[in-house]
Formats: structure tokens, C-alpha cells, sequence
DNA sequence: AACTCTTCCCTAGACATTCTTGGTAAGTGA
DNA sequence: TCACTTACCAAGAATGTCTAGGGAAGAGTT
């Protein structure tokens, strides 16, 4: 049967917002942001960098990140990613549309699923 | 400029588990269940009928619900969807699911910044 | 009767995001 | 030399939601 599961590990919307909150603390190549989220979330949350790095590039063309070549704690050669005065912006946005959709979901889970009609 | 926002309100991946919670109750139709979550969120959630009977559809083909058309509390035709077993047995994984990335997120959003390399 | 409003169902196509799968390159240590 | 790790990237598939349409029928108004 067609079972290519696909089972998307990400919830859709929020790694920006993760990536974003992982920038706050300074720059980061993309390679160790997904490192600090895998890490930072004790392996609950793997970014796929099919994932990562398409994000990134979203992100730069939105403005919330700027890049510039550097080199990386190992020698090699890294693009290293800086939040800007945007992408604060814009994690401050996501944040708060997070919490809210965490709890209008909450509300749903909560009730008691009283009145149905007859 | 190409700004067709799209700004999807719902988070990609959670509707199911809201209609599956709905349906907890007692069988309703498709109308009835997007008016439900709206009214239990206090109009934070809407879900568009373009997104809902596709989703009503897919859950049915899934096994997760059955369908029988039956009339309305006003007297008009209308096809009311009840949970199966296995339905009931999916809600119980995605709010599982749900529940422990809320968590990983939270790890991430609670994460003070620290440990960036120089 | 004609009209509008609401309820109720549905589909096709656009769109965004994530994943799968592939590739490149260079430093490290055996 | 070889394997392993770090680091970057792209093309295409899969999925799910939304936009924007459509239809039908009951209820209430004029």
C-alpha cells in the first residue's frame, strides 16, 4: 500500500519561529542552529536540513536575517546567520500568535463535550 | 508586490485532532462541527469550510469516522460524522503528539540563550 | 409569488512548508 | 588512503490549508 508515511516530525509554521529564538542569543551557523534545537529540546525535535536551510533562505529574503561567511569553531568554513531588527520583530509576532493558538487549542481540549443537540 | 498573505490560521496539522475532539460527544455534521470549535475557542479558531470537508473526508477514507445523513435540528438534510474506534484511538495519539511538542517548543521558547560558541 | 438569509454540502486549484534524496567540499584522525 | 564528521545546497514529492467558486433547500419577509 501507499504507506510513505511522511510523518512530519515539525509542526508546520513554527520553525521559523525556532530558529528565530535560537538567533537571539547571537549568531550561528545553520548547521549548529539545528544542533542547539536538537540539543536545547533533549532530541524531542530534529531539524532535517531539507528543512533548515530552505528556511534560512526564506528568512534572509524576509529580511529577519542577515549572513555573512565565516569560519566555525572546527576550521571550516560556515555561513553564519544574525538576527536583525526585523526578524526580532517578527519572532515577537510569532510568539505571541504561538501562545494564542496554544490556547484556543487548550480550549478545545479542555471542554467537556457537552450540548450536542439531541 | 506578491503579497497574497495566505496567513494560515490554523496550525497545519491540528485540525483532525480538533474534529476528532468534537465528535467525542456525540455525532455531528460537518456544519455543526466547525461552529462548535468556533464558538468553544470564543472565535479564535474558524475553520473554513474549504479546509473542513476535505478534512471530514480524509478521516472518513482513514477509518476514523463514519457518515450516515440524517436531518437537522432545523429541518434540513445534513451528513453526521461519528467517531470509530480507531478514531477515538488516533485523538488519544495526537493529543499525545499535541502535547509533547508544545512541551519541545516550550524547552526552546524558555531556553535562555546562552552557550553561543565565541 | 418573489426575494433574501441562513444552513448545509462540495470541488478545483493555488500556495506554503516540510521532508526525501541526492550532491559538493573540506578538515580530522586512523 | 579511508572513513567520519562538519558544513552547505537543490530538486521534487507529499501534505494540508485556504481562496474562490458552485449548488440545494428551509424559513421569514414582503
Amino acid at each position: 500500500m501507499g504507506t510513505k508515511t511522511n510523518k512530519s516530525e515539525l509542526l508546520q509554521g513554527t520553525l521559523d519561529m525556532l530558529i528565530l529564538k535560537c538567533l537571539v542569543a547571537g549568531p550561528r551557523h545553520g548547521y549548529g542552529v539545528a544542533k542547539w534545537i536538537q540539543s536545547t529540546t533533549g532530541d524531542k525535535l530534529t531539524i532535517e536540513e531539507g528543512s533548515l536551510y530552505p528556511a534560512l533562505h526564506r528568512m534572509l529574503k524576509h529580511g529577519w536575517l542577515s549572513a555573512e561567511w565565516g569560519l566555525s569553531e572546527s576550521n571550516r568554513k560556515a555561513k553564519y546567520y544574525k538576527l536583525t531588527r526585523t526578524g526580532r520583530a517578527q519572532l515577537k509576532r510569532e510568539v505571541g500568535s504561538w501562545e494564542r493558538m496554544v490556547s484556543a487549542i487548550g480550549l478545545v481540549l479542555n471542554a467537556n463535550g457537552s450540548k450536542v443537540p439531541q
